[in-house]
DNA sequence: GGGCATCTACTATAACTCTCGTTGACGGGG
DNA sequence: CCCCGTCAACGAGAGTTATAGTAGATGCCC
């Protein structure tokens, strides 16, 4: 548990497949905002599949990938990571750098705070 | 402003550097929970020091290294990197994925929601 | 003062990341 | 039927990370 790790650039291709669903190399590359040669994101995809993050499918003569890891999964993994490495474990460090020295809007700052009085409230 | 990187080795020492001060060789690598030898924990160090992330100061025949950059500043150059390329830069989603997917104490929660407040009440 | 311990400097190497060119297959258009 | 465009496979090279050995200086103990 815990330890789906991924590069920066892997990170902007599973945000594609993330974002738009089952893809080809094509259909990476043309979502990318960074241009990238065809065949770098097909090497970087063919290795996320070697690291089992992706897979593929044959579609004619192209291969659709789709992402084998939930988006959720990473996001937890990674800020598993980030607590453990620069927040001395705890969440709670890390939310109160966020509210503290991150301009949020109101809007955002009520949000939040709805959202905690929710699981506050929800499950005790 | 925004990108101070670290590896995840350099992570380790500069945790030490934040926590304990300005530290000899030999000191970090003793505080460090993965056994290195002497030599990487130098070599490292080093390459902080390239990058400008550290300084050292002559200590006898030894160095006595010491940050440059603040823990604050790596946290919130973390937290903005991860932000970005994981929750499609909205600190809204990254909060409501700690609370919603992860299993902090009531008391965790609440301490949370308390910062909100004087966040929210303080400057308006 | 000779040797041991400790320190930095230099060098090395393996693994991984990032990028892309070349090659060979293959199918469709003219 | 032949050429062109598209596709995946393979290879490769520059850069970075991680780890550590060796070398050479230096100070301390006896």
């Amino acid at each position: 548990m815990g330890d789906v790790v991924f590069t920066d650039r892997e990170l902007d291709i599973m945000g594609v497949l993330w974002e738009h669903g089952p893809s080809t190399v094509a259909d990476v590359r043309e979502r990318l905002t960074d241009a990238l040669a065809y065949t770098t994101v097909l090497t970087i995809l063919r290795t996320l599949e070697e690291k089992g993050h992706v897979d593929h499918e044959e579609e004619g003569r192209a291969y659709r990938y789709h992402a084998l890891v939930e988006r959720d999964e990473a996001q937890g993994s990674a800020l598993d990571h980030l607590t453990k490495k620069l927040f001395a474990g705890s969440t709670e460090l890390l939310v109160s750098h966020l509210v503290a020295d991150r301009n949020l809007s109101d809007d955002e700052l009520e949000r939040i705070r709805r959202l905690l009085d929710e699981r506050i409230g929800g499950d005790p």
